[in-house]
Parts: C-alpha cells; structure tokens; sequence
DNA sequence: CTGTTAGCGCATTCAC
DNA sequence: GTGAATGCGCTAACAG
C-alpha cells in the first residue's frame, strides 16, 4: 500500500494536523517539527493522492478564457472546444467562463485581463495580443498569483506559464518547404497573405516562410505581403487585385484567417487550380477547398488539443504540478485531401458524438 | 452544489445501501424501489464523482500491454512510452505490467493473450498480428469481460473495443500524394519496402499508396512490393538488389520498419539524395536521414499518444464511460526537416524531462 | 430485500 | 504550537 498522512504522522510521531500543515507550507509549526516530519515524508516516500486532496477540499477551478470575437472561423472553433470544455465540467471540477473581445485590440485586451484578475480564477488562457500593454496586464495576473496560459499566439517577454499554441516559425518554414517542393519545376512568383502584423503568430509565420523560400527556393520571387485583416471580403479583394497586378503568381501562401476571401478569388480566377495554394487552418472553408482541388494543403492547430491542454496546464500550475511535456506539444497537423480526417474533428465544431 | 447519494436517497425515501446498489447495478433490489431510485436519480440530475468513488474503492487497473520483441526502434520507443506511463503509474492508479513476444508469430502471440487472460486484469492493449487464431483469443478475452485496445495494428472481424492508432489507408494516400508532388516533373519508377503482408497496417498502407499513384500519378511505374521484415540486414541487401536491377528508380516509399538498412543502401549508392524517399516513424535513424536529406518525409505516428490514448480508453471501458472521441485519435503526422520536434519528443525516447 | 456504520486519503475547524 | 474530531462523496461490510 502506498503510503498516506497517517503513515507520517506515526512516522514522525505528530498528528495528522502537524503533518498537513508541513506539507501545504502553512506556518505554526516550529523548525524542528517540521523537520522531522519532511524527513519522514522524504524516508517513506510520501506522494499526496491528489484526487483525495480535491474531495477533501470540494476544489473546483475557476478558469477564465478570453478569445477574439467576429465571424473568424478558427476562433469560432476554437470557443466552440471551450463549450465542450464547460459540458465536461462537472467532471473536470472546472468553472470556465469565455470573455471575447474585438480583434487586434490591445486595450479592449488590457480591460479584460483586468477584469479577470478581479474575479481571482484559478488561471486564465488568452489568445495574446503583442503590444507592451497587455504584457503588462498578464504580468499583473502573474504578480497576483494566477497561472496565465496563451493560447494560439503567444506573448514572448511576458511572464506567461505557459504557450498552448504551435511553433509557428516552424510551421511557416514547412509551409515554405511544402510550396517549393510542390511548385517543382514551375517558376513565376509567390504571394503571401497575412492578417496582421500585430499578432504574433502571423509575424512568425511570415518569417520562416520567407527563410526557407530564400535559402531553398530562390528561383521565386516574393511578392509583398498582403494584409487581409482576417476579413473575408477585403482579403477577396486584395487578392484579385494582386491576381491583376501579377498574373503570373505560381503560388500563395496564407497564413492568417479569412479563406473565405481567398477561396472566392481563386474561383473568380477559374484557372485557380494551377496556383499552389498552402492555406492555415482546417475549417469547413478550406476542408472543401481542399477536396475540390483549390488547395494544396492546410497546416493546422487542434483546436481542441490547445483547449484541453490549456485546461491541463492551468489545473497543473494551479497546484504546483508537474505536466507530461509531450502531451502539451500542440503539433502542426499537415492536411493534404488525403489525409482530412472525418468532419467532426476539424476546427469548426465540437467533438461531441463522434463515432468513437 | 452538485447532487450527491444523499440526495438521492433523500428524494427516492431510501437509504445509501439502496442507492449504491441501483447505481452499480447490483442485485437485491425490488423493482418498485429500484424505479423509485432511478427515478430519483434523473429528477435531481445526479452524476456520479468518479474520483470519490476511485478512492472509496481504493480502485486500482492493472492492465497487461503486449507488444514484440525485437529491436525495431519504433517497438522500443513504444515499449519505453510504456514505461513512462509505469513511472505515472502512482498518479494514475494503474498497475501496468509489459509483455514482449516474438513478431511476425501469431502463436507466441495467441499465448500471451491467453495468458493475460489467466491474471483477469482490468484491460489488455496489444500489438495485434492479423490472423484468425489471435482474433479468437481476442475474443475470448472480451467474452471474459476483459476489454481490449488494438495497438499501432488493428485485428478487423475481433471484438476489440478500441483502435489506438492511424488510419492506415489514409497514410498509404498521404504517402502516395507526397510523393506524386514531390517528383514534380521527374519520371522513372517507385518502389515499395514493406515489412511483412501478415500484419494489417502495412497492408493497408500498400493499398492506400497503390491507389493514389495509379489514379494520380499513372506515370510513374510501382515496382514489384520488397518484403524487408523490418530487418535492416535484410532490408538492405533487398534495396541494394533494387537499384542494381532497375538503377533509374526515382522514388522509394518504406512503409515498415528497418529503415537503418534502407538509409544505409541510399549512402552506399551516393546518389541517393535525388531519390525521392518516404518513410514511416520517426526515429533516431529517420531523424537523421531527414537532417541531411537522404529522406524526404516521415509519417509518424506517436506512440506516447497512442500509450496514454489506450490506458485512456481501457480505464473507461473499464469503468462503463465515455471518451472524449477526438482526443483519442492519433493523427498522421508529417514530418519535413523544417517541423522536426525536439528531439525528446521522437518516438525512440520517453517524453520525460521535456522542457515545457 | 433494506438500512447502519465505518472507512478511502486528505483538509479543516476547534479545542488544548 | 499542536492534536482530536468531523466531513468531502462514495463503497462495502455487516446487521436486521
């Protein structure tokens, strides 16, 4: 039998309420008895079962998740996962609730990390934005004691946890890798669509695509970023602009949101399909773009994985646990039509009823 | 606050005995008064703590996993990931014991499922070989009560309860398509090495490659299928006969194992980078290969996922439960030398001591 | 057939 | 400073 409380009570000959206030640090114990009692812990190889510890304390986990809002696909996904995150709730002893705020606002962000450092949660998950304000607004959660998780962008120099997210440097090198190697003998210049440089995910994204179309592939020029806003209209428009301006395009790599545009473009274009198109992001958009042929492969972040590994890690730092580190590495799912998993799994809804 | 037994037996007029026995089903109870309990039970919309109950019971799983012997790299790393969930086993109440069996050896592999069965534990996951003889231990385990999770290869026409693995069909077109695009305008034939046609994934793999070359790439002629049996001395002395009798080969998909012998015959032949080469698995062997250019992708599939996704799924059935189904699925990964993970994370190791 | 009672491992009053 | 007693939600003897 594993060893419990009143196995180092009895070892260290004090009682059980000695040996709880050693082992949840708490003061009103003198040095020497909380000695004896850490040596017994350390000699009979005491773990707390902390599943017990839960029961005993009723915890629950107050969790807050703040997520841009609008018509954006993947971040409509990604809340939908954090609904299923709250129907699992009871289970999970989680109390989750979701704040949205407008897109590529910093101070729409700072209030709301600020309102829910009033509420004192157990932790916070937030799709960050990169400006100086709102790295100071996480570092004030951090000051109070509360675990900070980023989700899908991270927020380097911050004092964050932990990032749920994907390496994007990477996924923009794979990206680049993937088009040139596509492209093979092909030539004729190659467009990038992005959201906004204000987030970081898209900044990174660029930059590894950038190095390894130059270092691999510098038969094909790049053209200068198009920053769509993650706007379905604007970014069609853009692009049939771009098509106008550079009708030779061989290939266009997006790595932000707003597909819907895009995938409009290339079918005005009608002979669309002879372009290389390397998208972001397994939403129904470009599930079926991807089928009939109009692109070539989407790289993807699991939606649910990041939720569910947020929830983890929050629980976890909540405790002062350790994580299985692999568990928590969000991958880069690379989605050719060959691969597409059933429609249930993409980023778009829940996983709720899938077969098994 | 969430409804608890008391509750229950306050609204049903019945004591917690009474209560316990309808929730698990026991016998001893009048029809009247169980429909009275259940009744109760829905009205209040109790949910039972699984955690309490665990602990009440002192509930341990000892769970048996069965895996071949042998010194292919993708099996050890498994086998390791094993023994990182021992080393998790204190957390999770599991007691998990390994059992290592000739491969290829449908006989060594109906005794040790005969075997498990003998110990009557909580869950088998197992390796499985594709032959009647094990689909029938198989079934006689789950005729015992004892449920079963299909590892990495699925036994179809069994009564497993679960798959933890990829969908192999999937992978062969994954396979097919990479490689398709990858030779781009370059002709000459393709190779297929395979470990042996006994076992189901590597079958479905050869399908699924088959099918895609001819529908999409009909240029490009399959050679004859190379049966290496995941042995590198033997693997590479077939490829070495390959290149020798059909020397304009211009790609090579390895859909098993023993790919040190594939890597080795590529060196020898010096040329090799220009080959197109598609393996599976990512080891430290693959891992290199990919570094310096002699292969070109690695579908993998993780088999740290897969070994928490069983112990996952089997503690469920074990307990009547539900899954969460997208959690369990294990992804075809694709790995580019621009989205390698850290190299703790590759299948040869367990995922201990990663970072973060 | 049904109810009473005593734990599972831990946290938390409230006395001493 | 320290200890004894009670309860978290559930299960399992053991009575009745």
């Amino acid at each position: 039998m594993r060893p419990t409380v009143h196995d180092i009570a009895a070892a260290a000959g004090v009682s059980l309420a000695t040996v709880d206030r050693v082992l949840n640090q708490r003061a009103g114990v003198r040095t020497v008895t909380r000695e004896k009692v850490e040596q017994a812990i350390e000699r009979i190889g005491y773990v707390r079962d902390v599943a017990a510890a839960n029961l005993a304390k009723s915890r629950v986990y107050p969790f807050v998740f703040i997520l841009p809002s609008g018509d954006n696909s993947f971040m409509r996904g990604l809340e939908a996962q954090v609904r299923a995150a709250i129907s699992r709730s009871t289970f999970e002893r989680t109390v989750i609730s979701i704040v949205t705020v407008p897109a590529f606002n910093p101070e729409a962000l700072v209030a709301a990390l600020d309102e829910a450092r009033a509420v004192s949660p157990a932790g916070v998950a937030v799709v960050a934005i990169d400006s100086p304000e709102v790295i100071a607004a996480v570092d004030r959660l951090r000051a109070g004691r509360i675990p900070v998780v980023t989700l899908v962008s991270d927020l380097a120099g911050s004092k964050r946890d932990h990032f749920a997210g994907v390496d994007n440097i990477a996924a923009g090198r794979t990206a680049g890798s993937l088009m040139g190697r596509f492209l093979g003998g092909r030539s004729g210049p190659v467009a990038v669509l992005a959201g906004s440089m204000l987030v970081r995910d898209h900044r990174e994204r660029l930059d590894g695509f950038h190095a390894v179309m130059k270092e691999s592939f510098p038969g094909h020029a790049l053209l200068p970023v198009i920053e769509g806003q993650d706007d379905p209209a604007l970014v069609e428009r853009l692009v049939t602009e771009a098509f106008a301006a550079s009708p030779e395009i061989a290939g266009i790599y997006s790595l932000g949101a707003g597909n819907r545009g895009l995938i409009a473009a290339l079918q005005r274009k009608g002979d669309g399909s002879t372009i290389c198109v390397i998208a972001h992001e397994l939403t129904r958009h470009t599930r079926a773009a991807l089928n009939v042929g109009l692109i070539d492969a989407v790289l993807n972040q699991d939606a649910g994985h990041e939720v569910r590994s947020a929830i983890r890690v929050l629980k976890a730092k909540a405790d002062g646990l350790a994580v299985i580190g692999a568990q928590e590495r969000i991958r880069i799912d690379i989605f050719l039509k060959d691969n597409l998993p059933f429609d249930q799994d993409s980023n778009q809804e829940p996983e709720q009823g899938r077969a098994d």
